[in-house]
DNA sequence: GCGATTGACGATACTTTGTCTCAGTAATAT
DNA sequence: ATATTACTGAGACAAAGTATCGTCAATCGC
């Protein structure tokens, strides 16, 4: 028998459910990445976790985005930026253009308008993505 | 005196009008971007303009960006594509996934919903990005 | 618990999408 | 006509990944 969970992580638990391995690299990738509430970039990850290849950190990043415990947004000249993303229902992100912290924004309204949006769609909606670019009120509060 | 006009190219007019110079060159290249009405890739039109140099081809795609006569997306996977953005009000895009066609999409909606999200994030909007996926029309018909 | 199997890892090369530098060349101003 | 300034091409460099490949570790079956 095994114990019911076998990790405190959540993005750890979220590739076990998929039956990817944990192993003690991706152990060590998992926890420079929730140490990092406002988002991350890849590399700053591969600084976090010296000894561990680039490509493995990479690969580990493409998982964890593809068991959607990460979202992969852009900045706006096309940047990529990370965030952990539990919790699991659809959102969006705002992220601030000054230090880049990345926060979650539901609004149902945006949902409801996409929706709307479908009849005048030519064609067939298949997704969308959508980031709202802000200055966070840390950066309004320590504008110099 | 000079003629009212000196070219047809809203493309070429435009950074004209910002006080670029009109060579032969970026006359190459806007022609080659105005036959894509579809959307097209920096290399694609680094591809049909022969003898051009390729840092030529990015430094105009990036000067029309500027001025805002093309406009730069992003497929799902973060792979950009640009397309010509004349008659200038602000509107986002529909990008379809199977053949990587744009189109102009403008609801007003959006837009709305947009001004009222202001109240909710925490900060000040500074900008967004948007873009729908789509199957185009022409895709699902040919659905194969 | 012990191999066998399969998946994961690290190193490194390669790809894509640009940007930078620099010397040479056009386009505009006077 | 000349001076100035912007533009160009070649090629190096950069960021963000992806692919390959031999090695190594995690899990499965017994």
């Amino acid at each position: 028998m095994r114990s019911a969970l076998a990790t405190d992580s959540d993005l750890l638990n979220a590739i076990e459910d998929r039956g990817y391995r944990i192993t003690s690299t991706r152990r060590v990738i998992a926890g420079a990445i929730e140490e990092s509430p406002d988002g991350f970039t890849a590399e700053q990850i591969c600084g976090r976790v010296p000894g561990v290849g680039r490509a493995t950190v990479y690969r580990a990043i493409k998982l964890f985005h593809e068991v959607e415990v990460i979202c992969k947004m852009a900045l706006p000249d096309g940047a990529p930026r990370y965030a952990v993303d539990t919790g699991g229902r659809h959102h969006h992100h705002t992220i601030c253009t000054r230090c880049r912290a990345v926060q979650d924004f539901r609004a149902s309204t945006i949902e409801r308008v996409l929706k709307a949006i479908e009849a005048d769609v030519d064609g067939q909606i298949t997704g969308h993505r959508m980031e709202i670019y802000v200055t966070c009120q840390t950066c309004l509060a320590s504008a110099d």
